[in-house]
RNA sequence: GCCUUGGUGGUGGAAUUGGUAGACACGCGGGACUUAAAAUCCCGUGAGCAGUGAUGCUUGUGCGGGUUCAAGUCCCGCCCGAGGUACCA
């Protein structure tokens, strides 16, 4: 019988589908989590790289199952998008027709690679019904606020319980601006200023912050969304800008982001780059008396020794600062200096270093040598840092230096031998000098004795930063969660949770509203019942894909996000998988909501994502013909440089092995029906190159288009036989013949020359036992460290063995396709089937191995060496520790070497003494 | 600049973590079957040298040193690529 894969493949997918094969409920075996980054379902469709990682975590699902696990495989979509809603702009269809057009077609397309996913769990972020759960869990970040000393986040009926008795004293929050009342000021205050001062407070909060504005796009982005000062959706120019937004103060969660990294295990890189955006930094801050303030600034500094060699401070553009400083004599210079960096985006701040700054006419004192120091105002300060001002040490910090230079201000050094006459010296080492009382230490012990000295006299304390932000939690969008937020007398309030989900409502069109208001804004009657006015802004992507990994294990549930039942059986996520891309975003915010929801109590794990794999890009392989420039004629790549050519993109599916299909090429396009060829040897070579997979380098395969011509069994295995899952590599559809031929030998092993299904019971013999034993140990080592490409390798040589000992027995035969199942699920199916078992191939058990039938190589016996020494004689594949000394003592110079010496142990590698141990 | 990774045949990639470097596969070359092609099967394939030949020798994992009986693997110093981040005080 033919190894139809068409027919086997359509036929079980069936099976499973009709008979829910897959569904998983929580019963008494042990629990396994493995989830998918679920998709944007692109109008594009799929392309063979997409499903490179679900294959990968398809395999261990199959794996964890047949090893006795409950396992719990979900799947769906992350809805909400901005293409969808660009088309919306352009063609006016409703954003929900888009997408459902979309996600039927990626159903389709997923359905055919055989995917063991528990489809009755399918989530869509733009469901109502999962919304309701991302607005309920915005309005408990709403009504929350952090508090620093627990660590932990809070109701915040209980803080407006606390203020009412001592105000803010004996208080640390997590809050946007330190703010200081005692409980009878709070007291007196009216509703409105009392929800002013919350405001302050909570986790989901309303501020005016300086946001990423993207103009073109028109709406706010996070940061992560920003990339060189470009929108990373449609490459668009981003400004700064100060806007009321809604914003979640993950910055709150900081250190136990940082701190729970340790015991995850993703890889070093990730883990890096999540510190790195953290970006923890202990310091101190320094306050510095302004004159015409009357009152101290503080500063941050990592570098508190060098406070003797300040000689200037610097003050962000935007600081609020910057008008109570100005004097009158520079209020035009500084005006014009504002004007100026406004105008100029981000990306623009960015390519130009060039140095420039403004004094404002004020100074300050020096703490601790009482100098009198200019404020100057200079872009190269961030506001959102620190306090927004610096206290430069032009003598230990290039950008100061850079500054001083400029300007012509004094330059201190303050270690002993440095050099400071053409660059900084940066180093943190050396002997203090110039610097009072710090005189005579090295730097780390003058780091440590000012953070003392300043803390004693009150001008200054030990302070840790953080580089991670707030995010910006507002878009002016439609295709997004409304939020749950109504106003009164202008400020926020949730609506009742019994009232969720709050429903998108629908418009003409997508645009802005007339007023500039955000698409909302064309909404009718876009207000509560009792007539207050809804936000207008809708949730960013994020919002939808922070706890999704929740709710699918509790998919149905009206009550709540999650039952406290599934969620004590599931707990977190085992195994995740998917692209390094979401790094800094979409993993540091599923980390916060996770911890929000913890602090409540509501979910019981610390931590979403136990363990993580981020799979590499698949980039497209083109080809490339070369036109004779001003003719029709294409020269073959090893002639090209004979002629004066162009290159073109040549749809890599009429290419094969680099060589042209022309008549294929002919048809392909209009201009080239009349093509004429310069051939080598006959044939036609195109050049390749690797790049980006893309429509318009007609590289872009279809895994539809490759299940259809050699089946999804061979996809799945080429995908895994491609190289280590976490790398990046180009797609190359040339080598998929190899897997395939190997799913072919392996079904012909199970049938006779008359294509009869013939299966021996005779016991097997110990080669036989040898070679499954041996696999069925690398299959399972290799699964369970990801190395799936060595699997392939490892049946291929299975196969080949098994053939040349024209193996046929059940013993061998029948466990090979429960551990072959994984990886090619219907082919097994069938050989399953065909042994006659009447359930699914996922209810087999994985079978154990036998170290007895694999010792071979490694022995452990007394004798001696020598480097590279060949021994004549060779020793038989099993062999005995007589046999060993035998060959041993044939070689005179081992003898000689091994007098006086006593050896440990033998190494021995396919038959030959490699090393003898002493 | 800093951090994280990598660098092995014509190509994708193996190498039990210090033990035959190049598994497995693609490609290529040769052969069998066939009227022919496809499919299938068999043999060869890092480079160089010697030999009619089985085979033998030399060399070889980005570059230069080192440790070791033994280094793709460990240590020191460079070079190159990829990803992250960047006026973060």
């Amino acid at each position: 019988m033919e190894y139809n894969f068409r027919e086997i493949e359509q036929k079980w997918q069936k099976y499973w589908a009709e008979n829910k094969i897959y569904k998983v409920e929580i019963n008494d075996k042990p629990k396994f989590y493995v989830l998918d980054m679920f998709p944007y379902p692109s109008g594009a469709g799929l392309h063979v790289g997409h499903p490179l990682g679900y294959i990968a975590s398809d395999i261990f699902s199959r794996y964890k199952r047949l090893c006795g696990f409950n396992v719990l495989h979900p799947m769906g979509y992350d809805a909400y998008g901005l293409p969808a809603e660009q088309y919306a702009i352009q063609t006016g269809q409703h954003p929900s027709i888009t997408t459902e057009t979309n996600i039927k077609r990626y159903r389709r397309q997923l359905d055919r690679i055989g995917f063991c996913f528990d489809w009755d769990r399918e989530v869509r972020t733009c469901d109502p019904e999962y919304y309701k759960w991302t607005q309920w869990a915005f309005i408990k970040m709403f009504d929350s606020y952090y508090c620093n000393q627990a660590q932990q986040a809070r109701p915040i009926s209980e803080l407006i319980e606390v203020f009412s008795v001592q105000g803010t004293r004996n208080l640390d929050l997590a809050c946007s601006k330190q703010l200081q009342f005692t409980a009878e000021e709070w007291n007196l205050k009216n509703e409105k200023e009392q929800q002013e001062i919350l405001l302050n407070y909570r986790i989901a909060y309303l501020a005016d912050t300086m946001v990423n504005w993207c103009p073109k796009l028109g709406t706010v982005l996070a940061n992560d969304e920003v990339s060189e000062g470009l929108s990373i959706r449609g490459g668009y120019p981003v400004e700064q800008k100060v806007m009321r937004q809604w914003s979640l103060r993950v910055s709150a969660y900081a250190q136990r982001l940082l701190d729970d990294l340790e015991s995850l295990d993703w890889s070093e890189s990730l883990k890096e780059t999540q510190r790195n955006w953290i970006g923890r930094s202990e310091g101190a801050e320094i306050n510095f008396y302004i004159e015409n303030l009357n009152a101290g600034l503080a500063v941050f500094t990592t570098r508190a020794d060098t406070v003797f060699g300040v000689t200037f401070m610097v003050l962000a553009p935007e600081s609020e600062y910057v008008d109570k400083l100005t004097t009158g004599k520079q209020k035009q210079d500084v005006a014009k200096y504002l004007e100026r960096t406004k105008r100029r985006t981000e990306r623009e701040r960015i390519a130009d270093k060039s140095v420039t700054g403004v004094f404002t006419g004020s100074y300050a004192t020096n703490p601790v040598s009482g100098h009198k120091i200019p404020i100057w105002i200079s872009d190269y300060v961030l506001a959102g840092y620190g306090t927004g001002m610096i206290m430069a040490v032009p003598a230990h910090d290039s950008r100061d230096y850079a500054f001083a230079k400029h300007f012509n201000l004094p330059v201190i050094p303050l270690i002993e031998g440095c050099d400071v006459s053409s660059e900084s010296f940066d180093a943190k080492d050396g002997i203090m000098i110039n610097s009072g009382f710090l005189n005579g230490l090295t730097v780390p012990q003058a780091i440590e004795a000012i953070k003392k000295y300043l803390e004693e006299n009150r001008i200054g304390k030990r302070k840790v930063n953080y580089r991670l932000r707030d995010a910006i939690f507002s878009r002016q969008r439609y295709w997004g969660e409304p939020f749950p937020i109504y106003y009164k007398q202008g400020m926020p309030y949730a609506i009742d949770e019994k009232k969720l989900p709050l429903e998108l409502p629908e418009i003409d069109k997508f645009l802005p509203a007339e007023t500039g208001e955000p698409p909302l804004g064309r909404a009718k009657n876009w207000q509560t019942a009792e007539g207050y006015p809804l936000e207008l802004n809708t949730m960013p992507g994020f919002a939808g894909s922070s706890a999704y990994y929740l709710r699918y294990m509790d998919p149905h549930n009206d009550n709540s996000l999650v039952s406290a039942e599934a969620n004590k059986y599931w707990k977190n996520v085992d195994l995740y998988v998917g692209g390094t891309e979401h790094a800094t975003g979409h993993l540091i915010y599923s980390r916060f909501w996770n911890k929000f929801l913890f602090d409540y109590g509501l979910i019981i794990e610390n931590e979403p994502f136990k363990k993580l794999i981020n799979q590499g890009m698949i980039q497209g392989r083109s080809n490339f013909a070369y036109r004779v420039k001003g003719t029709n004629r294409f020269v073959s790549l090893g002639l090209k440089s004979e002629y004066d050519t162009t290159e073109i993109h040549v749809d890599v599916n009429i290419v094969k092995n680099d060589i042209l299909d022309i008549d294929k090429f002919k048809q392909w396009r209009p201009e080239f029906n009349d093509a004429e060829f310069i051939l080598e040897n006959g044939k036609y070579i195109c050049g390749h190159a690797v790049e980006k997979m893309s429509k318009s380098m007609y590289n872009v395969v279809n895994p539809d288009e490759i299940v259809e011509n050699y089946g999804a069994d061979t996809l799945r295995m080429y995908e895994m036989f491609l190289g280590p899952i976490e790398q990046s590599k180009p797609w190359d559809t040339n080598g998929i013949d190899g897997v395939h031929r190997f799913l072919r030998r392996l079904w012909s092993l199970y049938f006779d020359m008359d294509g009869n299904f013939n299966i021996s019971t005779k016991k097997a013999n110990q080669q036989e036992l040898k070679c499954l034993h041996k696999t069925i140990k690398k299959i399972q080592t290799d699964i369970e460290n990801f190395s799936f490409n060595t699997s392939v390798s490892a049946f291929m040589i299975c196969v080949n063995e098994l053939m040349s000992l024209k193996c046929n027995k059940c013993e061998i035969l029948e466990p090979l396709a429960v551990i072959l199942s994984p990886f090619a699920p219907h082919i097994a199916e069938e050989l399953w089937h065909l042994f006659g078992h009447a359930t699914s191939i996922c209810d087999a058990v994985f079978p154990e191995y036998n170290e007895e039938f694999l010792t071979e190589s490694a022995f452990e016996y007394p004798v001696s060496f020598n480097g590279k020494m060949r021994f004549k004689k060779e020793l038989p594949l099993a062999f005995s520790a007589k046999q060993v000394e035998e060959v041993i003592l044939a070689d005179a110079a081992t003898q000689k070497w091994l007098e006086n010496k006593t050896p440990k142990k033998v190494i021995v590698v396919v038959g030959k003494i490699v090393n003898i141990v002493v």
